[in-house]
DNA sequence: GGTACAACGTA
DNA sequence: CGTACGTTGTACCG
């Protein structure tokens, strides 16, 4: 038998995905749009599976289509009494469908034919090409297309369990070889098709007579012969019999759309796949799928080409030699990567909350300008050679690596100067990373036109990985291994040299702490930032984000890194008695609720709450929302049970809940505080899709405001020592007004140039009254309506959080539209220009893509449509803050204050007041905060100072 | 040791 | 059946 290199892998699609729906629990696999994913899952991981084990060279998916096929129009009853598709598993199939897109894998269908019609006819092209094939599918039907060269891969019991099936094996199961199959089959009957055959005729009779007359044809002819009790059944089955016999055979010459040899495994397209990974929340997967076609397609995916040779990097301790070098490049952008100790921490493990210690320290810097001058034109010519022996040798670009730890005062001037000169232009991606890690050894990094972090934020702000690696596999689709580039030092060569050499080390050091390979890995990071940066650039133009990296967010990200590193005081004592506080009633509240139950019980175990309520207490699970545990036992749960049985247990509980959320605050607070005394929150520029920050480790945006209890938490943050006071300035109802603003509409504009309170003015003309005569109730009725629109409010909505009923929140709204129409104008056009664009824009020009909005899934058009509600107003505010800060920044320099920005609060700023500057600084921040944005209602800043956060904030 | 979930804090 | 986030404890995975 001839070996073809070429090996068919062919998937019955709807089977399989039923089979791995079958496999694998609904509830584990829901995402947070709605929409169910474990025939997905399952389906990827096997396909993933078949893709690394067996090596497939081609691969095609078939599936059904949801219309008859010739087998319904010849029987009508075929496939009959099927049960009713769960509807979990809707829109599976589709997805899958996109997983194979993404993949560049074939899905083919055929008008009138099955999957299995499909599967047959490649694996007889396939069979008669001389390739070996590889069915996999659950149908039996499939079993008359095994032969010597095509095996059937057919799942026995879930996904778990498969057999391999070969001529002899489908023999020794079936009784019969797998040409004859069909024959057993029609006089056996397919339960599953809606098939009856011949009663009383199992496999091993019906194997026993194709024995004899050799197949049911000849079984049909002579079956006046065949004696006793299942030859007379035999004869009165004998219309069913043909009639299955026609069914059971597999079309085998199906005229298709993709000819077999364009089947062929290609590397998958990232574009495709990352967001719909992102959209099912497969990340396991995404890099199961990653890891596999990169031992697949190592060279496409590395692509080493003879013109990719890694930077020559010089390492110098000389200022002159670093001063040449810099002068020989002024003007053109210099890739900066930076070396990091690697015997501490790494940035992925848990940190600890001394800052120094816990993140990597940076040890040296790779300089890396971009290719030009002989290294370009050597690659150049490399590159228009065919013959590649021919080729001149190419050369690095020569680059420069200096140690942080090593350098003569001389050279750390001449570097240092360059660092924070802000007309020499710098790539870099991350930052703020970066440039704390350099503030640390006393370097201010300054100039940067590019960071590749930010920039892939504002081209995808959807998108949650921005790791370097990941934007050079996605946008250059090249290696981010030195070792597959020219003039890279693999590990093994390191070693190597090591051992053989007269150097006792086995990779020795070029620069203190940093070996040959990191060098290495440092060069071809900053080759690559040329190159990404001219990759995102491309589309930063075409998203009309250029103009947002270099004048908001690079400058923004020098702000937040000094915040960052700034940091805010807190006052221990407070903080300890605030524990020691909530410890105590956090004890209380645990004794009383034990008491009511009579034992013991976890108050913090949503599971055995449920059988404490739900069965113990047996309090009524009637209209009680259900999550995927069971029953909720969330607030707006409790809080209906008390009113229903004014149950004290409850009461406790809620209690308890309140007292452990406030200390678990303060404990994570205690936990965070640095060396210095104080606070070192980290900004995420790139996290928010809407193009706020977002605060982490700890997050100091969710500090507790709203009750008297959590109040006090914002005590604990206290102005420094060396400083007078902490200032807070925060915008008042900033979303309503660019609500007004964007809406043009004229009532809302003219109550906040009147500067009347805008929830009573709204409530006047919404229940026809006077300003002065709105109750408190109808004020935050019409407040929680005015914030609600710009979240996409529905009256269902409006009804549950009002507790009203629906006509009634209906008719406030109409009312409410009635009076603001220009609101309500403005809310249809966002959504229907931002379906018409694909995206919403905020004032300053950021863009949210939202691709969702032409979906076909109900769920997911309308979360999307509330997110181009959101998006523009959220987005807007973002902008304007964020331009807020730049501006007051520059200003505190301009005028010389000693005052600082620490906090930043999406809406709200918080200072620290140097002596004797609390009222420049009063006057700075309301102007420069009230001019961030030019709108047709004023900016309104409200400033407060005191002692701590609390005090200032009134 | 890592991940998922429910719950809840902020704007 | 209101947007955008981050953190926590419990429960469960291997």
């Amino acid at each position: 038998m001839s070996t073809s290199p070429n090996k068919l892998l062919v998937i019955d699609g709807h089977s399989m995905a039923f089979r791995a729906f079958y496999a694998l629990p609904t509830e584990s696999f829901l995402t947070d749009s709605g929409q169910y994913t474990n025939a997905v899952h399952g389906f990827t991981n096997m396909l993933l599976k078949l893709i690394r084990e067996e090596l497939p060279t081609h691969v095609i998916l078939a599936f059904d289509l949801d219309t008859p096929t010739f087998r319904h129009t010849s029987y009508a009853e075929y496939k009959g009494g099927r049960a009713k598709t769960p509807e979990e598993f809707r829109g599976q199939i589709d997805l899958i469908q996109q997983v194979a897109e993404g993949m560049n894998i074939a899905v083919v269908t055929s008008e009138g034919y099955e999957a299995d019609d499909i599967v047959a006819t490649y694996a007889t092209r396939a069979d008669t090409a001389g390739w070996e094939t590889l069915i996999v599918s659950g149908d039996r039907d499939t079993l008359q297309l095994v032969t010597e060269r095509t095996t059937l891969m057919y799942p026995t019991s879930g996904l778990s369990k498969v057999a391999m099936l070969d001529p002899a094996a489908v023999e020794e199961k079936y009784l019969v070889p797998p040409l004859k199959y069909p024959d057993l089959a029609a006089l056996v009957g397919e339960s599953a098709d809606n098939l009856p055959g011949v009663s009383k005729v199992g496999p091993k009779t019906a194997a026993k007579w194709i024995a004899e007359y050799g197949s049911t044809r000849g079984i049909i002819e002579n079956a006046h012969l065949i004696g006793g009790k299942a030859g007379e059944n035999l004869r009165e089955a004998l219309a069913d019999v043909e009639r299955n016999l026609e069914l059971n055979l597999l079309l085998r010459d199906l005229d298709l759309p993709v000819a077999l040899e364009d089947s062929e495994l290609q590397v998958p397209d990232r574009e495709v796949l990352d967001p719909l990974f992102d959209a099912l929340q497969f990340n396991q997967i995404r890099e199961r799928l990653f890891e596999t076609f990169a031992a697949r397609f190592p060279e496409t995916v590395v692509a080493p080409t003879p013109t990719d040779a890694l930077p020559a990097v010089t390492v110098t301790e000389q200022a002159e030699e670093l001063s040449t070098f810099l002068k020989a490049h002024a003007g053109a952008p210099m890739a900066i990567a930076v070396c990091l100790d690697r015997s501490g921490e790494s940035l992925t493990t848990k940190p600890k909350r001394d800052e120094a210690a816990r993140i990597a320290e940076a040890l040296a810097v790779v300089l890396v300008p971009s290719a030009s001058g002989d290294a370009a034109a050597a690659a150049e010519t490399a590159q228009n050679d065919d013959d590649a022996e021919s080729a001149p040798e190419p050369t690095g670009i020569p680059a420069m690596a200096l140690s942080l730890t090593s350098l003569d005062a001389a050279a750390d001037a001449v570097l240092a100067e360059w660092l924070q000169d802000p007309e020499a232009p710098k790539l870099v991606h991350d930052i703020k990373d970066a440039g704390k890690r350099l503030a640390w050894r006393g370097l201010h990094l300054r100039g940067a036109v590019e960071d590749t972090l930010i920039s892939g934020y504002l081209i995808q702000p959807d998108r949650r990985n921005f790791a370097f690696t990941e934007l050079v596999t996605q946008y250059l689709g090249a290696s981010t291994d030195p070792a597959s580039y020219l003039g890279g030092h693999s590990e093994d060569d390191a070693e190597a040299s090591g051992s053989q050499g007269p150097d006792l080390f086995s990779s020795q050091d070029l620069l203190p702490g940093v070996t040959a390979e990191d060098l290495d890995a440092a060069a071809l990071h900053g080759m690559l930032l040329h190159q990404l940066s001219q990759a995102l650039g491309e589309q930063l133009v075409e998203r009309n984000g250029e103009k947002l990296l270099r004048e908001m967010e690079i400058p923004l990200a020098e702000i937040l890194l000094q915040m960052e590193l700034t940091g805010i005081a807190v006052s221990p004592e407070k903080l300890d008695s605030l524990d020691a506080e909530f410890a105590e009633a956090i004890e209380a509240s645990a004794q009383e609720a034990y008491a009511v139950v009579g034992h013991e019980v976890k108050l913090g175990s949503p599971k055995q709450l449920q059988t404490v309520l739900f069965e113990e207490l047996e309090l009524p699970t009637a209209g009680v929302k259900k999550n995927k545990t069971g029953y909720s036992t969330d607030v707006e749960t409790l809080q209906a049970l008390l009113i229903k049985t004014q149950n004290e247990f409850l009461v406790h509980l809620m209690n308890h809940r309140d007292s452990t959320k406030l200390r678990q605050t303060v404990t994570g607070l205690m936990e965070a505080v640095n060396g210095d005394g104080r606070i070192h929150t980290t900004y995420a520029q790139t996290v928010a899709a809407t193009g706020r920050l977002s605060s982490l480790n700890p997050n100091l945006q969710n500090i507790p405001v709203r009750t008297a209890a959590g109040r006090k938490i914002r005590d604990a943050f206290v102005v420094g020592p060396g400083y007078e006071s902490l200032l807070t300035a925060d915008y008042s109802q900033i979303e309503m007004r660019i609500m007004a603003h964007l809406s043009g509409d004229q009532a809302l504009i003219e109550a906040f140039r009147a500067g009347e309170d805008l929830h009573n003015f709204v409530g006047s003309r919404v229940f026809g009254v006077e300003a002065s005569e709105i109750t408190s109730e109808q004020r935050s009725k019409v407040k929680a309506m005015s914030y609600g629109l710009a979240y996409g409010l529905s009256s269902f909505g409006l009804s549950k959080q009002l507790g009203i009923g629906v006509d009634e929140a209906r008719n406030l709204m109409n009312e409410y539209f009635e009076r603001f129409g220009g609101v309500r104008d403005y809310l249809r056009e966002v959504v229907t220009q931002a379906k018409q664009d694909g995206f919403t824009s905020t004032l300053f020009g950021r863009r949210r893509y939202l691709p969702d909005l032409s979906s076909e899934n109900r769920q997911l058009r309308q979360m999307a449509e509330r997110a181009a509600l959101n998006a523009p107003i959220q987005g807007s505010a973002a902008d304007i803050i964020k331009q807020a800060m730049i501006g007051v920044d520059s200003a505190l320099r301009a005028e010389g204050l000693e005052s600082r920005l620490l906090l930043q609060v999406h809406d709200e700023l918080i200072f620290e007041v140097a002596a004797g500057e609390r009222e420049a600084l009063e006057k700075l921040v309301t102007i420069h905060m009230g001019a961030a944005a030019e709108l047709d209602v004023p900016l309104d800043v409200h400033v407060g100072v005191g002692s701590s956060w609390h005090e200032a904030a009134h």
